[in-house]
This record gives C-alpha cells, sequence and structure tokens, in this order.
DNA sequence: TTGTAAGCGTTATCAC
DNA sequence: GTGATAACGCTTACAA
C-alpha cells in the first residue's frame, strides 16, 4: 500500500492531476463541487503531499542543519532543545551533526550538509578549529549561516552569543556589593573564548570597584571538573589565605570549592562566598544551594535558529540580508553561597 | 550560482544526460575517455547529486525519526549521541523530535515524521502514552519501527532495552556478597516500567540469597532528586536503624543518601553501603566515589539505529523481518562507597 | 557506446 | 473551470 499521490486522487475522480492540485490549494479558479469531492477523497484516502517533491520542485529542503562539538553535554543539549522546538515551530526539521571539537571532523559535516542541500546551517564552532576554510565555503555558496556560542570575527554571518564578559561583572560586581574584597577566580583554559571573556568581565568588575587586579588570583582549570575546584580552592586558599570569595567559572568547579570548604570547616558563606556560573541543576542540590549567574541556554539555541530562518526567509525573497551578533542577557541568581 | 546538474555538465559536453550519469555511476557501457572527460569535468565544477532527486526517484529520504520525550537530560543525551553516529556512519541522517512525554505531543510527532516520509522510526515511548493508536498507524502504514528504553508488549516491533531486572539484580547481589544484609532500596515512580523492574531485580538477589524481603525496606521517591535521597535515607535509617546498604535506582538519590551519611557521621562503605544506577559522570565526583551501575547508552542508542537500518533494507528487499527485544547487558561498577 | 523517453510527485504557465 | 505540458534532477529500460 503505497502512498496516495495526486494522481491516484486524479484516476479516481476521473478529472486532472492539475485540477486535484488546485483543488487542494484553493485556488478560487475551481468549481466548489469539484473542489469538495477532492477534498473529501483526499481526506478519505488520508493523502499526504510528497515532500520530497515539493522540495525538488521549490529547489530547497525545509531542512536545517546544526554542528555541534557534542551532544552529551548540559550546555548543548539545552540549547538543541531550543533549536529544536523552535525550528519545528517555524516548519523547518533539524539535522543535528557533531564536530566532537574536531575541526577535520566539522569540515567532513559540513560536507555532508552541503551535499544534502540543507537550507541553512547553525553551528557551533570546534575548539580546536584554526582552519576555516570550510566555513568559509558555506559563505561563498551562499548557505544561508548563524554561528552561535562559540563564533569568530573572521567570519561574516550572523552570530548568538552569552554576553560572558557582562554575566562575568555582574556576578562578580554582585560579589563585592556584598562585601567582598578578595576574590578568586577560577579560569577556563584558553580557547574557547568565553573563559577569556568571564575572565575579563571579572577583571573590569575589580576595576571598577578599585579593587586592585592581582593575577596571582586567578587560577586556571583545565579539565573543569568538582576535583579541580576542589584543589585549586586548597591551593588558593593556602597562597591567599585572606580570600573571601570565589569566582568558578563554571557550576562543577564552584561545587568542588564548596566541598573543599565544607570539608575543612570553612563556612560558607560566613567566611568565603562562592559564585558559580552555569545555573545547572546541580547547583540547587547542594546545601547550601550554589549561587550561580543563569544563562538562557535553550533561548540561545531558539534566538540563533529564529535568525538562521529569517534570513533564509529573506534571501528567498531578494531582501537585503544583514549580519548582526545578538548577545542575550544573563542573570545572578544570588542563593546560599553568597552573602 | 545555483547548483551543478547532470545537465549542466552533459550540455558542456555535448553528451547527453543519460551519458553522464552513468559515466559517474561507473556503467561498464561507457567508453572510458567519455568517462574520464565526465568525471574530470563533474570534479572541477564540484558536482554534487541532488538527494532530493535521488530519493524521489527512490522512494526514500535515507533520513530516520527519532522521538523521544527530551534531549536535556543526561540519559537521553547520551542516547543520541550513540543514533546520530551510528546513523551517520551508515549513510542515514535522523530528525530529533520531543514528546515531552506527552502522549497527544507524541502522536503529533509520529504524524510530521510520515507526513515528512522519513525511511523509519526509533522511539522512546512517553511515560504518560497509555493511547498506542498512533504507535499502531506506523505499523500500519508498514514504516520500520524500532522501540527502545520505555517500550511496549503492546506493538509488535524489535526492541532495544537496557536489562535493567538483571542489572539491578547484580547491584544488589554484590551488595550482600560484600556482606550487607538490610538492604533499604530507593525505588522510582511506577511508569516507567524500568524503575518496577529494577526493584524486581532487588528483590530477586534478596531471594536468591535467603534474605526475607521486607516491603517496608522500599521507598518510592517521585522526583528523583538529590533532596530525595537525603531525606529518604533519614527516614530509613529512622525506621530501620539495621540498615547496612542502600540501593537507590539513580546515582543522583544516592548521592543524596552520600551526603545524608556524611552530614550524620555515618561511615560509608564501613557502616552502610550506597550503590547507586546510571554511571554518571557525577557518580565520580564525590567523595568515596560512588559505586554504581554502568549503562551502556551510547550503545543503546547504536543497537536501536542498527537494528532500525536492517530492518529497513530487509523490507527493501523484500526479506521477511523478524523481530526481537535485545537486552544490553550492565556491569556493577565497585568504587568507594561499597565494601 | 550513446541516447531517447518515461517516470518519481508536485506545481506554474498557458491554452482551451 | 479545466487540463495539457513542462519543469525540478535523477535513474534506467530500451532503442539506435
Amino acid at each position: 500500500m503505497g502512498n496516495v499521490t495526486l494522481k491516484n486522487i486524479a484516476e479516481i475522480l476521473g478529472i486532472s492531476i492539475t485540477t486535484v492540485s488546485k483543488a487542494l490549494k484553493d485556488y478560487p479558479d475551481v468549481n466548489k463541487e469539484t473542489r469538495d469531492s477532492v477534498r473529501l477523497l483526499a481526506e478519505k484516502l488520508d493523502y499526504k503531499p510528497n515532500p520530497l517533491a515539493i522540495n525538488l520542485r521549490n529547489k530547497e529542503s525545509k531542512t536545517l542543519g546544526v554542528i555541534i562539538p557534542r551532544v552529551d553535554h548540559n550546555f548543548y543539549s539545552t540549547v538543541v532543545n531550543g533549536i529544536i522546538t523552535e525550528a519545528e515551530d517555524r516548519g523547518y526539521l533539524v539535522i543535528i551533526l557533531f564536530s566532537g571539537d574536531s575541526s577535520s571532523l566539522e569540515e567532513d559535516q559540513v560536507k555532508l550538509l552541503l551535499e544534502k542541500r540543507v537550507d541553512g546551517v547553525l553551528m557551533s564552532m570546534a575548539t580546536e578549529t584554526e582552519e576555516i576554510g570550510h566555513i568559509k565555503e558555506l559563505i561563498k555558496k551562499k548557505i544561508p549561516l548563524v554561528l552561535f556560542d562559540k563564533t569568530t570575527e573572521e567570519i561574516s554571518c550572523s552570530k548568538v552569543r552569552i554576553d560572558d564578559k557582562k554575566a562575568s561583572f555582574k556576578a562578580v560586581e554582585y560579589l563585592i556589593e556584598t562585601g567582598c574584597k578578595n576574590i578568586v577566580h577560577f579560569r577556563g583554559p584558553l580557547p574557547p573564548q568565553a573563559y577569556t571573556d568571564r575572565f575579563l568581565g571579572y577583571k573590569e568588575a575589580l576595576e571598577k570597584h578599585n579593587i586592585t587586579y592581582d593575577p596571582s588570583n586567578v587560577y586556571v582549570c583545565d579539565e573543569l571538573t568538582f576535583n579541580e575546584g576542589y584543589e585549586f580552592t586548597k591551593k588558593a586558599l593556602e597562597e591567599h589565605p585572606e580570600t573571601d570569595a570565589i569566582f568558578a567559572m563554571t557550576d562543577l568547579v564552584a561545587l568542588g570549592s564548596l566541598a573543599y570548604c565544607q570539608a575543612n570547616g570553612i563556612r560558607v558563606p560566613d567566611q568565603i562566598s562562592i559564585m558559580g556560573f552555569s545555573n545547572w541543576f546541580m547547583s540547587q542540590n547542594s546545601t547550601p544551594k550554589l549561587s550561580t549567574v543563569h544563562q538562557p541556554i535553550k533561548e540561545l539555541g531558539k534566538e540563533a535558529i529564529s535568525i538562521l530562518i529569517e534570513e533564509i526567509q529573506q534571501r528567498k525573497n531578494e531582501f537585503p540580508v544583514k549580519h548582526f551578533t545578538a548577545q542575550l542577557p544573563t542573570e545572578v541568581i544570588a542563593r546560599g553561597t553568597t552573602r
């Protein structure tokens, strides 16, 4: 029992395919009765237009490609949630592909999407990516492209990011305003840029409040693990006994800090305030609950896909496309680990 | 600059589309020189066959639909990782859709996939789903279907599951073998079935080792949170002071148990052994590290998609399709919270 | 060895 | 109001 086609309906009704097509699409020049009989039969046979045929004709696939480093990570799975939901609401389907943070795999995935003729591409660049020829290729082939999260200035296209610097600035300012003066910062590795931005926000907040920035107060976590948070807290408190706050660039590390403090009788937040970043669900599960910075991750996905679809629509209508960068706002969530 | 087609190449070379097509597909009846010139030009123009056209002709989409309750959850994002990777390796693209654990949304998503003419469907049923008419519809329309994780006996199709009962059995047996006799079990809510299976494994292990099963030793967690683990541990230890082991149906709850013990000076594992379930990455981040049961989640996704693709291939070749249920093996990971 | 023609399912154009 | 025809890009019997 293959699928019902316009032809099937036309044959049964003894009319032409053209008329069937028109009847189904509410063309004005179709007799009411013809129209009704067509619709009735179509309904009865459960006719569904074949998207493959429509897409071939319209030279579009109504499918979007998304390349992310991985999905089994809270940040990306949340983004993907936003992406798929929003795309579906707008009539697009999404193909998710992984780069595994590898430049060459990313390149392969771009090629695959190109071959599959997706209508547009959304991507968060692999951390490793330095070579951006494959991304430029997309631009050259005039495939609408939007970069999100991990982006680069070298590509001219719309971008959507969390405003990491400002988020970090607000978090540190909050610590300062609640009386902290000796704030240690645990930052992440050099690429990706986000960690540098968070570091810059930290520095800027100190400067604004006339606190001298001391590089030795900044520790670089390479693994971003709970254990690193634990160990670096130990180290930081040994090297800087005057520390009264720790700002970690991600919740898991902050949770490690909290664990160290608790294991060593350091009262949080009385003696030391701890501020995380991300508002990961586990930050609600510590005692006291972790203060952190909420990032609108799902909204990031939605916004990115919206911009992409807008752009696709504009190009189709031959409107001029203007690129821009959206910075999504964040929020400090003060819970139990800050004063 | 539209995309290069067979026609373009044919015109430039002054030959027919057919010959170009054949040359590109290594048909034996093409002159070597013709073939080479075609290939050369195709290469130069970066010709890529239009999958829309191919699919229309072949009446297949080389696309698979996957419906899961959500993706922003460790289990599903790991499964999705396996699914997408394996599908891509086998030449298929994947459309992920969410049911949000709602029966009616799940139905909508099935319909959407049907309209989009995916070649097959993989799904983990919404917990809420009782109505299965939409799933039967898939069977009726002869769309290859594989159920994984949350399945039902009411649908005749291949299924892939983690062997929850056996996994649980092994975990509890491990506790018994390391000297525990009074084992409390924190189980999950009634649907999904997995929690009941884990409970049954617990019960069976007790029976095998001649330990009387006492229903009051079983507590039902509805939220599966850290706090529930904490609170139920308090309650369980009050009601059953003789308890020497806690087996929680998921790591987060077990972590809550551990936290309660540590906050109350109960030595783990000396006084009480704690066994989790899932081998969530956070189970490596506690001190001591949590003993747990590893589930091959990514493999679950790979296996499910493999079976689906096999089935698609079999149907295409008009081979008989036999359904079966694969139960993936699990492993007890003994770490620091058990003796 | 090469090419013609039909067909996959849909839609737009243009006759009638 | 209706329908024949061409076109989207590709594949494959079947001729030549």
